[in-house]
DNA sequence: ACAGTATATTAAAATATACTAATATAAACT
DNA sequence: AGTTTATATTAGTATATTTTAATATACTGT
């Protein structure tokens, strides 16, 4: 049997794929599947609190799907290149989200952090 | 933006996820993968309890993962073939199972469902 | 009909997860 | 230095999931 892609532990498979088994973590992966966005900006479009969107992240971060970029008192997040492959084939499937990133830039209580 | 592959609801995607983030599920989906069994190959192969497996198989179906078929007093399970461009995607991933397959052969209480 | 085998379902316990509220840290601005 | 803004972390609670044990269902063979 030839396998062509590379092969992971099933438990590091079943650590990704919980990862990934989060209505909440699937919106935050297409949100910055185009460009990073900082914690508020991810908080203000999908309406949730800041600990807990921060607490998202963090489990993002650690199964290796985001990464963090931190600039003045923000921290942006975007997708982990390392990932990227999975990530793709996993963003193929979620609906588009790009007019909420339009909408972001037009909402009255728009976060500071891009202006 | 151009999507060539089928969108589901983020719901949707996140139900599959959740139940492919678990190794034993996976696991299963593994041995499944190449030809079918039944839960008692099934519970032989991964050392876990028949309810265990059971529920867990139902978790798989549910989502619509497996499928399964009925011969005399065994329920054979195998990939539903809806879901198999997907879940070929996530088996690429895993590793090899076959040496499983063969052990089962050979083992000394081996199941009597394919004698 | 009855006993045996395979599987599903239910109940209960243990563990894990998601969320909120509160607090801590870090940078920027005055 | 003190205040504000952005984010992380911690603690607590509610909910969900996984597992085991016990019971129920379905089929087979006698």
């Amino acid at each position: 049997m030839i396998r062509s892609e590379p092969q992971y532990p099933i438990s590091r498979i079943a650590e990704i794929f919980k990862v990934l088994g989060d209505q909440n973590r699937l919106h935050i992966l297409s949100l910055i599947s185009n460009q990073e966005l900082c914690v508020c900006e991810i908080t203000s479009i999908i309406g949730m609190s800041q600990s807990n969107a921060s607490q998202h992240l963090a489990k993002l971060r650690s199964a290796g799907l985001v990464k963090e970029r931190r600039s003045a008192q923000w921290i942006y997040y975007s997708l982990n290149q390392e990932a990227l492959p999975l990530i793709k084939e996993v963003l193929k499937m979620l609906p588009d989200v790009s007019h909420e990133l339009e909408r972001l830039k037009t909402q009255p209580d728009r976060p500071k952090c891009d202006t």
